[in-house]
DNA sequence: TACAATTTAATTGAATACAATAAGACATGA
DNA sequence: TCATGTCTTATTGTATTCAATTAAATTGTA
């Protein structure tokens, strides 16, 4: 069996395996909150700029509508936010928070704090491994640009 | 809005993200071996150490028995795989390989270099992401690892 | 030997992910 | 305007994930 076959090697499992430890982490400091890990995201995103479109909210996170729209009816359900259509264009589904959607941020940022000290890094070593992600998941996307324009030819 | 509570700052997504980027890739790889990315990490395992028990893998994968069995009998279904009881211990679950699982190693070995064709980073750049990754988990452990030494004080 | 504790898988229920498809709304050109 | 194409969301089906519980086998022990 070849080396690069072998699990220990695999930089996709790493990443896999440390994503999923990191969600466990998570789910206890966010249960109190009423919220699953990617519920909090939504949140996140709506805490820094409310009335987005579904479409917005998936590109942030990419995520696509079938997770998204049960994802939000849930949070709908539990009063966190409002689904509603967008005048201008029925086709836009805009999402608000509702008034205890809002008044959850306080809590939720007690988060940051809880999680950085449960991560065996220092701050610089979370921001050199988030910018270093953060900047692969940029060349992916401008790759997988330039293969659709390639298609095109 | 506190700056650590944005999405931008947040190592958690960039991770979670990256990974989900990292499975759309192996995608199309797989799906002319009939596999999904986590039956595939899977049979990694077993072409590494054939007859190993559900409760090594799932040790190895970081995954419990309520991912891994209806896993390993989609698995067993396809061909790839026999699942039998440890004689000496009839609690175990002894996972094989079939002639058809250990045939498919020969194209799974052409995946790791189409996988590093696609990722935007050289070896050294991948080694050193991967390595990282793997002494942050191990470091995660070993502090899970305390605190229930820990909590039996 | 009984029987309580432990170990290992399987099951159940809730929540994601995502490809593929459908449905409805809007835009655009003949 | 009307027929067609595009855009946005919703739905469906398959495959994970994981906590919590159950069930079966084994072990340790009085």
């Amino acid at each position: 069996m070849i080396d690069e076959l072998k699990l220990e090697n695999q930089l996709c499992f790493a990443v896999y395996a440390f994503s999923r430890e990191i969600t466990k982490i998570y789910r206890p400091l966010l249960e109190p909150l009423g919220l699953t890990y990617t519920q909090y995201l939504v949140m996140i995103v709506l805490w820094e700029k409310d009335g987005i479109s579904l479409k917005e909210l998936g590109g942030k996170l990419r995520l696509d509508s079938g997770t998204l729209t049960p994802l939000l009816k849930k949070l709908e359900n539990d009063g966190n936010i409002e689904r509603t259509r967008d005048k201008r264009d029925e086709r836009n589904l805009i999402i608000y928070l509702s008034e205890k959607g809002k008044t959850l941020m306080k809590e939720a940022e007690k988060v940051p704090h809880s999680i950085a000290c449960s991560l065996p890094m220092d701050l610089d070593g979370v921001v050199g491994l988030r910018e270093q992600l953060k900047l692969l998941l940029d060349q992916l996307d401008n790759q997988t640009k330039d293969n659709i324009i390639e298609d095109r030819k």
